[in-house]
DNA sequence: GCCTGATTGACACTGAGTGCCAGACCGGCA
DNA sequence: TGCCGGTCTGGCACTCAGTGTCAATCAGGC
């Protein structure tokens, strides 16, 4: 069992290692599947037995991070504001899996290819999903009651400004970090004036 | 000319009223654009010279909108604030092509496919675009500086707003009206405690 | 060495979306 | 009336993503 999940694991990097490189060189469309699975010596349907969509070979890790960040989240101390606890959590995961320009590339990909872009919201909103029970934990609000929204609209939020710090990010080439840009983003939703 | 877009726009209306009955009978994944097509009596190559993708049939009205809504902001007052500006702008824009209970049925579809909500979002990302400009106007921004990221903040967070309010929404079975969800959304975000 | 279970590749299929082409339709014109 | 331009239409073939099925293969346990 453990000698399966690393074979697993190694067919499953060595993928994503030969999508990426073809991706980044002629672009996320103009990539076939067969072109992938040629490229990494195996078949068509063995692709999809790794990975459920094309989409999810770039965003797969991002899936994962959720839940380290909810982690995150609840080791948070409890009389933290529920706004800093949140920004904190998403801070302390970083994905460390490729250097900072080539995340940059793939980042400007992502937001670039509207396939990408709409299924790394839907990954967000996957994201929202886990976050919100701890939040609605803290603001002490009924865990079943619907029409509560606080807690969604916190979330929400949080990840939306960590949206649109991203997408500042590669449309000014990295040169200000994402930290920066995603507390000025947050600064201004909450501003008093608006 | 003007008995082209009339035919066109007939055409169009017939489609959707089709298509749309039957995504509510069966369900959006369940209904095919071969289904649509032979409902519509129209051809399935036709069907794509009216509309780009499947899910255009429910969310084209909504790309529309968008426009309404910037002209909507564009008329609020200069020295009423940027957050009460969206708001209003936002309110002031009701889809009225069916009634209440349709409506609920639509977003509640919506909220629960995958591709649409997806698609919905990417439609949300164009309003952000349509919407931004004026935005960083009322702000005082360098409308060409990429890292001013203030008003792509503002703008995403209250469209994140409606779409927790509209989803609350779907979950209360439409008992709260969208307006209030959206302001609850909209306090929360805005409460100092956070 | 055999058995069991998981993985794999090959094939066929659905369904979305696109390119192409020939024919129908319609207003204008002689 | 008959011709002529442009446009809309339907039909066909195609690409590509994604799924179901099945037989072959490969690994470890007995």
């Amino acid at each position: 069992m453990s000698l399966w999940s690393r074979t697993r694991n190694t067919v499953y990097r060595e993928i994503t290692a030969t999508a990426m490189a073809l991706f980044l060189e002629r672009g996320f469309d103009a990539t076939t599947i067969d072109d992938i699975a040629a490229a990494a010596g195996i078949s068509r349907r063995s692709f999809f037995r790794y990975f459920g969509t094309k989409e999810d070979v770039v965003l797969g890790d991002l899936i994962a991070s959720g839940d380290l960040v909810r982690q995150a989240l609840e080791a948070r101390p409890d009389d933290e504001e529920v706004w800093a606890a949140l920004r904190n959590a998403l801070h302390s995961v970083k994905d460390t899996a490729f250097d900072e320009p080539t995340m940059l590339k793939i980042f400007t990909m992502v937001h670039q290819t509207p396939s990408l872009r709409a299924r790394s919201i839907e990954k967000h909103l996957e994201w929202q999903a886990l976050l919100t029970p701890e939040v609605r934990r803290r603001l002490g609000a009924d865990p079943a009651d619907p029409l509560d929204v606080r807690a969604d609209a916190l979330v929400a939020t949080v990840i939306t400004c960590l949206d649109v710090a991203g997408d500042a990010w590669t449309r000014g080439n990295g040169a200000v970090p994402l930290e920066t840009l995603f507390d000025a983003a947050a600064a201004a939703v909450r501003a008093p004036g608006g």
